[in-house]
RNA sequence: GCACCCGUAGCUCAGCUGGAUAGAGCGCCGCCCUCCGAAGGCGGAGGCCAGAGGUUCGAAUCCUCUCGGGUGCGCCA
C-alpha cells in the first residue's frame, strides 16, 4: 500500500527512465523527494528530481525540469507541472484527485497508512525496564510512554513488535530491598523498628509486603541465617514490586509481551548459565581475553584495584574502551549479563532491538552497540534512543524531589493529576533527546496552550457537528457507505482543500516516523491537523456558505460531513499510537 | 581529561534525514460570537538559526574548530 507521496516518486522514476540520458546513465535517483510544497501556492506537490540529476548529467537544472515537467503533464491525474526557483517541479494535480483519495480514507477508516512500512519485520523494543526495588517515580515517566508509543506507531507501520522489560532482579540492590521488607516483617510481627537504618529503602510501600510475609510465615523467618531468609524474601519481594510496577505501567496505559529476569542469566544448567555460553562464544570469536583496564579518568576512584580481570574487547566493534565481565569476587559483572542477553534475544530471532533508556545511560550506548554488532556478528541492528530529563514545575516553580529519603513524586501521582492523556501526549510533545519542562498546571489547562487538549477538542467538535447534523435532519444517512459515496469532488474550498492534502500526509508521516524512531512527530502532526480543522471551523462563522452543515445543499454538506470524519478518523488513529483517548465529547 | 546530547522569535519548542520567503504556541498589539461547541478563529510586530571556517547548484540541517549548557565516565545496577 503506497501513500500519494510514494506513488507520484514512482510515476516520477518511470517518467525519468523515460528520458534517453537518464536511462542511459546510471545516476543516483535515491535522494529523489515528493514532498508536499512548503506554500500551498506552489501546488499539491513538489519534487526535486531536476535538481540532483542536473549535476551527473552535467546538464542545467531548470533545462532538464523543463524537460522532465513536459512528460509529467502528459499523466492524467497532472493538471500542470511548472519549472519553479532553483528547479524544483511543482505538481498541480487534476480536479478530483484529492476527493479520491478521501474516499481511500473514509474506505480504510482507522487503518488508512497502517502497514506500510514494516512488511512484518520482527522489532524488539524495550522499555521501562525499572528496577523492582519500588514503585515507579516521574522519571521512568518519559521512557515509558516514549517506548510504549514507538511500540504502538512500529506495529501500526506494519513490523511485527514485541514489548520487552528488563528485570533487574540479580544485583546487590535486590538483597538490600529484601533487608528492607524483612525489617517490614518484623515490623508485621509487632517489633519496634524504630529508625529505618542507613542503605535500607525506607519507603512506606513496603509495609504490605512486611505484612503478607508475617501471615505466611508467622515469625519462622526470624530464626533463620540471613542467607535462608533472604532465598525466600527476594523472590517475594521481587513479585510484590513487579506487581507494584505492573499496576503502575497499567495507569499509565503501558503494557509489555515479556517481562525477562536478569536473574535467569545466572541459572546454571548443563553447559553453563546463559551467561557463561554467551561469553564461550564470544570466546570462540576471541573478543575475551584477560587483561587490566586503565582507571577512570577525572574523578579518581580511592578504592581502584589495578588487577588482572575477565574483558570483552569491545574496542574491536566500535566501543571507547574494553569493559570487566567479572567482579574480584568472581561474579558476573551487569554487563555480562547484558552478553547473555543480547545473546538471548539474538536467539529469539531479532534482527532489530530498540532500546529505550534514560539520559543517564549515555555513556551505555557504545558498549551495548558494540555488544550487538559482536554478537549478531554484524546481523542485527541495535538502536538505543536516549530520553533526556523532565524537569517538574508547579506553578512555574520547580519541583525537587529526593530520592534518598523516598520522598519522590510517583508516576502514579502525576497520571492520578493530570489524567494518563496529558501525560503521554506531554511526554512525546517533544523530542526524545531534547529536555523537557512538564508544568502540572499547563497540562491540565483547558485552552489552545495545551496541546493535548486542542487536538482532543477537535475531535470531540468533528463528533459535535455529526450529531448536529443528524439532531438537524433525523433522516439523513451518514453511515460509513453514504459518506464514502458522497460527491468529495464538491469540495474546492481551499480550507477543505488544505484539510484533504493534511489527511492524506498521514501515511508519510507515520512512515517517516516509523522509519526515524520519532514518535514525537505524530504528536506535532495531529496539533496542526487540529488547527486546521478548528480553522474551517471558524471560517464557516465568517461565510455561512463554508458551513459542514449545509441544509440547502445535501450533496455538498455530504461531502462536508465526510471530510470531518475522515479527519476525525485519522486523529482517533493517532491518538491511539500515542496512548490517549479520542472523546467525542469534551466533558 | 574523554564520550554523547543540546544551542532556532522575549519565553517554550517544531523544522519532514540537504531545498524555495526558517514555522507554531505563550506573551504583546488590532479584530471576529443573531451563526455547526468563542474551551475557538483571523491579522500584525518580533530572527545574523551561538560563532568562525569548509563541503555544493543550495546548509538551521553534513564536516572541522571555538564558545556556552546538560548528561555520563569505576568490579554500582
Amino acid at each position: 500500500m503506497t501513500n500519494v507521496f510514494q506513488d507520484f516518486e514512482q510515476r516520477i522514476q518511470n517518467v525519468l527512465q523515460a528520458i534517453p540520458n537518464v536511462a542511459k546513465s546510471d545516476v543516483d535517483t535515491s535522494r529523489l523527494a515528493v514532498e508536499p510544497p512548503r506554500d500551498a501556492s506552489h501546488g499539491d506537490l513538489a519534487t526535486n528530481a531536476a535538481m540532483i540529476l542536473a549535476k551527473p548529467m552535467k546538464t542545467n537544472p531548470r533545462a532538464l525540469a523543463e524537460t522532465i515537467a513536459a512528460e509529467l503533464e502528459k499523466d492524467a491525474d497532472v493538471a500542470s507541472a511548472e519549472v519553479a526557483g532553483p528547479g524544483f517541479i511543482n505538481l498541480r494535480l487534476a480536479e478530483g484527485f484529492w476527493a479520491r483519495e478521501l474516499a481511500r480514507i473514509l474506505h480504510d477508516g482507522l487503518r488508512y497508512g497502517a502497514d506500510a512500512t514494516g512488511s512484518g519485520k520482527r522489532v524488539n523494543v524495550e522499555y521501562v525496564s525499572a528496577n523492582p526495588t519500588g514503585p515507579m517515580h516521574v522519571g521512568h515517566c518519559r521512557g515509558a510512554v516514549v517506548g510504549d508509543a514507538m511500540a504502538n506507531l512500529l506495529e501500526f507501520a506494519g513490523y511485527a513488535v514485541v514489548r520487552e522489560y528488563y528485570i533487574n532482579d540479580a544485583g546487590g540492590q535486590i538483597d538490600v530491598l529484601a533487608r528492607s521488607a524483612f525489617l517490614r516483617y518484623r515490623e508485621a510481627l509487632g517489633q519496634d523498628i524504630v529508625d529505618i537504618p542507613e542503605g535500607l529503602y525506607p519507603g512506606d510501600y513496603l509495609i504490605p509486603l512486611g505484612q503478607s510475609l508475617a501471615g505466611t510465615h508467622a515469625d519462622s523467618l526470624l530464626a533463620m541465617d540471613e542467607a535462608d531468609m533472604l532465598a525466600i524474601v527476594r523472590p517475594a519481594a521481587i513479585d510484590a514490586m513487579m506487581d507494584l510496577i505492573r499496576a503502575d505501567l497499567a495507569a499509565l496505559g503501558v503494557h509489555h509481551d515479556v517481562f525477562f529476569s536478569e536473574r535467569s542469566l545466572h541459572a546454571e544448567s548443563q553447559g553453563g548459565s546463559p551467561i557463561s555460553r554467551a561469553v564461550d562464544r564470544l570466546t570462540e570469536m576471541g573478543l575475551i581475553y584477560r587483561g587490566k583496564l586503565p582507571p577512570p579518568k577525572g574523578t579518581a576512584p580511592a578504592d581502584w584495584e589495578d588487577r588482572e580481570q575477565l574483558l570483552f574487547r569491545s574496542t574491536d566493534v566500535g566501543d571507547d574502551m574494553d569493559r570487566a565481565l567479572q567482579k574480584s569476587n568472581g561474579d558476573y559483572t551487569y554487563f555480562a549479563a547484558d552478553v547473555g542477553y543480547f545473546q538471548d534475544k539474538f536467539d529469539r530471532g531479532f534482527k532489530e532491538m530498540i532500546f529505550i533508556l534514560g539520559a543517564d545511560h549515555g555513556g551505555y550506548v557504545k558498549r551495548m552497540e558494540a555488544l550487538g554488532r559482536a554478537i549478531s556478528q554484524g546481523s542485527a541492528q541495535v538502536t538505543i534512543r536516549l530520553c533526556q530529563l523532565v524537569k517538574l514545575f508547579r506553578d512555574g516553580e520547580p519541583v525537587t524531589m529526593s530520592k534518598r529519603s523516598g520522598n519522590f513524586i510517583t508516576l502514579r501521582e502525576v497520571v492520578d493529576e493530570v489524567g494518563r492523556d496529558a501525560v503521554r501526549f506531554m511526554m512525546l510533545y517533544r523530542k526524545n533527546d531534547a529536555p523537557l519542562d512538564f508544568d502540572f498546571a499547563k497540562v491540565k489547562e483547558q485552552s489552545r496552550d495545551n496541546p493535548i487538549f486542542y487536538v482532543q477538542y477537535a475531535h470531540a467538535r468533528c463528533h459535535s457537528v455529526m450529531r448536529q447534523a443528524t439532531r438537524d435532519m433525523p433522516d439523513l444517512d451518514v453511515s460509513a457507505e453514504a459518506l464514502r459515496a458522497a460527491k468529495t469532488e464538491l469540495l474546492v474550498d481551499d480550507g477543505e482543500n488544505g484539510l484533504m492534502r493534511k489527511l492524506a500526509e498521514y501515511p508519510r508521516v507515520i512512515d517517516a516516523a516509523a522509519r526515524s524512531q520519532e514518535p514525537h512527530r505524530l504528536a506535532f502532526y495531529l496539533y496542526d491537523l487540529a488547527a486546521l480543522l478548528h480553522g474551517q471551523w471558524n471560517k464557516g462563522r465568517d461565510e455561512p456558505a463554508l458551513r459542514f452543515i449545509h441544509q440547502e445543499n445535501r450533496d455538498l454538506m455530504l461531502a462536508r460531513l465526510g471530510l470531518v470524519t475522515a479527519v476525525s478518523d485519522i486523529i482517533a488513529s493517532g491518538l491511539a499510537i500515542i496512548g490517549a483517548d479520542a472523546p467525542q465529547e469534551m466533558r
